[in-house]
DNA sequence: CGGCGGCTTGAAAGGCATCAACATAAGTGG
DNA sequence: CCACTTATGTTGATGCCTTTCAAGCCGCCG
């Protein structure tokens, strides 16, 4: 039988924390104080509400993040999805408030470190500056995508995204897809029964299989002729 | 007759710069030799092909520009809108090169600077890095509404989106829209025949008026209750 | 095993694109 | 300054893609 002692957490902790995003702001013993708290969601547990006031950004150590708000008539609109070693919260510096909820789609761990640290520790050690700059860069081509036109383009294109950003070496062009069907219209701008029609072209076609959540991609290149929006 | 002095042209230049978003990088005479130039362009003319690597980052003194690639079938695709007193260029720093052409969509003057320059002065006074944040964090919450289903929802948005971000204090609710409707098709994904039928039905039920290119809102909340999603 | 959320599939309706023709504005050169 | 040319905006008719509504299926979890 397995004892955990407070050795075994702190290994399972650090191991965890070697691809972590804010690794440059914590790994150093010197700056761990930093770190206000790592914080694990259920799923669809909030990480917190529209309006809120903006204080902290978080690193996602696993699961995934969707940002959303609800339109008059009801509807769910995603506005972004975080996924594991990307980092949230950016986008709420500029109000001074989260412009959106945000919840989890899976069981996530969040590591949580207030902006005015960040800042302070930025101005330390300002060789983390490219990199910060660099990470919000890639964040503003996120989602460039949804304005493709066609339903198939931008599926296409967010199946594309997804892997780059969860593929490892390992898991060579199969991963899990951390979302409902629901989820993925709302954040395309598609009907569920859209999303279902297409990736059971896509299936047919042989360009992806699907089993449980996982998504193997086959032919790459055919999914990016589609997303580039070749027909 | 007026004779233009070396004086004049400073008076005119520092004027032109106060409102500038690189005023922190510049105005202080011991910085100014950071800034490496003002370029002009004319409409159409190009900043930047797509593919160009990265240097760069440009402060809008006036005008506009947009960012756009061309799909298979030729069709042109905007994938961001850049106005007056803005910084364009962060989104080139993630993959070191620029994703898109960059061209004027009328007579533009900007500010050029280099990004190693940047950085190097971000370092030294640090309390410009809230700033920048706050100005990054503010072009990820650009172009939200592209993710709006419908026309008029997208339409309604785009036209409150440039106006608050054209609007000053004198220009009260009627501003130069930038670009032709073709472009504001291509940027929301939607047709110039659909842009003008509904601009129509905006100006039939005295939302807006336009003459020339001058957008006039006679009615704001009605639009952001368009946007918003009601019907 | 039974219930529920999520996915699938079909038929019908609707919104927007496309095509076409025209109107108007802007830009050019004589 | 005007005639010509080109770019941009307007309006109508048709077709297609995606939504919507409806029903059934599958897999997961208690």
């Amino acid at each position: 039988m397995l004892i955990i002692t407070r050795n075994i957490i702190y290994l399972m902790l650090t191991s965890s924390c070697i691809q972590c995003s804010f690794g440059a702001f914590c790994l150093n013993k010197a700056q761990i104080n930093i770190i206000k708290k790592e914080r694990r969601l259920k799923k669809n547990e909030l990480l917190h509400t529209d309006n809120q006031p903006f204080d902290h950004l978080y690193a996602i150590q696993c699961g995934a993040l969707k940002t959303y708000s609800i339109d008059p008539m009801g509807n769910e609109l995603i506005h972004g999805i975080y996924l594991k070693n990307e980092i949230y919260g950016y986008d709420a510096i500029y109000k001074k408030h989260h412009l959106f909820s945000a919840e989890a789609l899976s069981e996530t761990v969040v590591c949580e470190i207030s902006y005015s640290s960040f800042l302070e520790l930025l101005q330390k050690k300002p060789e983390l500056l490219h990199l910060i700059l660099y990470r919000m860069s890639q964040q503003l081509t996120f989602g460039a995508y949804l304005k493709f036109i066609t339903a198939p383009q931008r599926l296409a294109a967010f199946i594309l995204d997804i892997s780059t950003r969860l593929l490892t070496e390992q898991s060579q062009s199969r991963f899990l897809l951390p979302m409902t069907y629901q989820d993925i219209g709302n954040y395309l701008g598609l009907a569920t029964e859209t999303i279902s029609r297409i990736l059971s072209q896509f299936k047919k076609n042989r360009i992806i299989t699907i089993e449980r959540k996982y998504i193997h991609i086959l032919q790459t290149q055919l999914l990016t002729h589609i997303a580039d929006g070749f027909k």
